[in-house]
DNA sequence: GTATCTGCAAAACATTTGCAATTCT
DNA sequence: AGAATTGCAAATGTTTTGCAGATAC
């Protein structure tokens, strides 16, 4: 046994325990989303796949993030209202969104601004936190 | 000259001060925003004027909309990918979107979230946040 | 052998674009 | 008249839905 099977095999386990038949696809999937945390669009995700799973379909790719989605095993960023992007690190964190390069990262948020989960009254079920402008590379290079 | 002509023309003259003429269509539309800050969808805009302006089509508030916000007098809300919202008030302030009603109030965001700011190495240009969860009233009928 | 899952094609929506008609000065 | 604005119809792009065939247990 070699550790790609290992892996491949702790993955299986790991949407098995969430309530989630691990067919070829969904662990594919799930794979690329936790070996590539770039927050992908399923454009990004479909296009990564297709060459390994030839009959992939952009509809699969939309039912098996929905449905991880629904068993919380992945969040959605929405930043821009053309494109919709997955994240399978769903801790409350933030992020940032280069308007040049396009990439999106992880912002590391310290106590102070969850405490703004103190909203008298509101019962807080997602707190959303985004940035956008330049990042290092491309503020360096301007 | 009644107080409703001088609202008018006080708005008149703001949109011309930021290069925009002041069309009957756009002044309506600025009116709309400035009077009923309810952060509204174009689709809301547009069912709310259609009585007043017969002819006026959804491809104007676009229009109307897209070019407010190049000039900076509205800001784009993406709380949720299948509605775009547009909030005449520019300033940093956070958004809270009820899960139930489905309204969206203003949250006031103190000096302690805004230092988040303060991230090495980015140039931040936007900052967004926004929470979603139970509305006061929501939650005490729930 | 029955449930579920996949993937094609079509539908559903929101937004943008092309362009002709209208309006304003 | 000339330039900008409006608004219809069509195009675009993303996500969902219906359904038939494939797959898994």
């Amino acid at each position: 046994m070699n550790s790609i099977s290992t892996v491949s095999e702790n993955n299986s386990l790991f949407l098995k325990s969430k309530g989630i038949k691990p067919s070829y696809q969904r662990l594919k999937i799930y794979s690329f989303l936790v070996e590539h945390k770039i927050h992908p669009t399923v454009d990004i995700i479909y296009k990564n796949l297709c060459s390994e799973i030839p009959t992939l379909s952009k509809t699969t790719v939309y039912n098996t993030l929905n449905l991880f989605i629904e068993k919380k095993l992945v969040q959605k960023l929405i930043i821009e209202e053309t494109e919709t992007r997955y994240d399978i690190n769903t801790s409350m964190h933030g992020h940032f969104k280069c308007e040049k390069c396009g990439e999106v990262c992880d912002i590391f948020l310290d106590d102070d601004i969850l405490l703004s989960k103190k909203l008298q009254g509101f019962k807080i079920n997602e707190t959303h936190i985004y940035f956008k402008g330049l990042c290092q590379k491309c503020s360096t290079k301007a």
